[in-house]
DNA sequence: AGACGATGTTCACATATACGAACGACTCTC
DNA sequence: GAGAGTCGTTCGTATATGTGAACATCGTCT
């Protein structure tokens, strides 16, 4: 397989995950690529636009690189439907909502709707992936799975005490199957509570809808999760699925 | 240069502009590339997660895609202070609106927040690209551009009959500096009309923020003008700019 | 049904690419 | 101010990769 295709997207990735611009010697430090190799494949991926280079020779993602990606979401239809859905739940509680689908072993975040408040910007934002089994929205995803796909995802995101954490997590999954929401009380981030449902489309889950907010933020729990799973119920019926239970 | 990496970001960019997933035949066909050698490369951004394929061998733009071009947008901090101005905007007059770039000659859209009305949605998506001078945004961009960088924009966008859309490219212009926004009457969708005014930072423009809504839709032109001049003002200041007229 | 056409996949060879080493630029330290 | 260390860049060759042709597979047409 061409190593060099395969090398170009992990720098991709790696740029995509470093907070700030990176220079050629992290890169092949963190990739085990040698610097003449890395600046090779870092000029063509210059020369495309896909990374951008400073005048201090320090390496990011470049905008074709966001264009590329953003297709990606028009690919999928689902976001028409979702994001309505995100931005009533927003207005309605003024907090952030947003949409997540399961991917490995983690949550990725596709979309995000804020309330138009300046300053605390929550943890999940576009383009991030967390943990599935430490989100409310992982969680929502994870309850309509078999249970030997739980147990797979579980194992590899957990590590060796698997046993326990496996049973916890089972518990707390068939309370969301029951309840038809989960929930994340400061799991993925310290003070901020999740509470989302899943959506379904025709062939079956499609991520889950769910809303961030700081403990004293004001709505009822009660009032949060009646509306989260309404709209989570909204887009499904507007996608053609089905909730199982 | 690498040229299987300028290949595989080439077949990257084809799938993200495609309308729907395309077979490898295809592929080699737009790019000129051999079959044996489309197929190798796919198959290893396909390992990466970058391209997905369905069961009918057709390929689409992958998960991994849009998380790393999602971080072109975290990485430049301005989204931060953009977006919730975009949310006020939309809010206030319950259009689209959005904020957009200008790259070479185009305008290329990172950010839209649409009112809550499912249905139609507006031509202005994330991650598009659409010539400069045929939309509000991209002439709120050129306008503070030199006479000879407008020109060469011009040249390239229009082709042939230069002399005159020039003329009147500029005669736009200077009422865009002077008026502080500039319009969209139906140029790049038909009946959709758009006002942009521009964002800058310290070190220059960044790009404009817009709205897009249909002719008959309520607000008044002299509220929406005034309105997303006073956002595009708040960014400006917030990021520590200055406009310079 | 049979054959044709189009498409995806595999394989051995010519070639473009990855690599190590040497070079040059820059910064920090003493 | 000199030296050493770090970093980015260049260059020639061994090697991994791109290539065309052959093979396999599916769908379509007569």
């Amino acid at each position: 397989m061409s190593t060099s295709v395969v090398r170009a997207v992990r720098i991709l990735e790696l740029l995509a995950h470093a907070e700030k611009p990176l220079p050629l010697s992290r890169v092949c430090a963190e990739l085990e690529i040698p610097k003449s190799t890395a600046h090779n494949i870092l000029a063509s991926l210059v020369g495309e636009g896909f990374v951008e280079v400073s005048e201090s020779a320090t390496y990011s993602i470049g905008l074709k690189a966001f264009e590329v990606g953003a297709a990606h979401l028009r690919a999928t239809g689902t976001v028409g439907v979702v994001a309505p859905e995100l931005a009533r739940l927003t207005r309605s509680l003024n907090i952030t909502s947003h949409w997540a689908i399961l991917e490995g072993t983690d949550a990725v975040y596709l979309c995000k709707e804020d309330p138009p408040v300046r300053g605390i910007q929550l943890a999940s934002a576009i383009g991030a992936r967390l943990p599935a089994v430490i989100t409310a929205v992982g969680k929502s995803c994870l309850a309509w799975l078999d249970a030997d796909e739980v147990e797979r995802h579980v194992a590899i995101a957990t590590g060796v005490d698997r046993s326990k954490a496996l049973a916890d997590v089972h518990r707390e999954l068939d309370r969301v199957r029951a309840a038809g929401y989960s929930t994340d009380d400061g799991e993925a981030a310290l003070g901020i509570q999740c509470v989302a449902a899943p959506v379904f489309d025709m062939s079956g889950p499609r991520g889950a809808i769910g809303v961030s907010y700081l403990r004293d933020s004001g709505a009822s729990f009660d009032t949060i999760t009646t509306q989260v799973r309404e709209a989570a119920a909204r887009a499904t019926s507007l996608l053609g699925g089905r909730n199982p239970r």
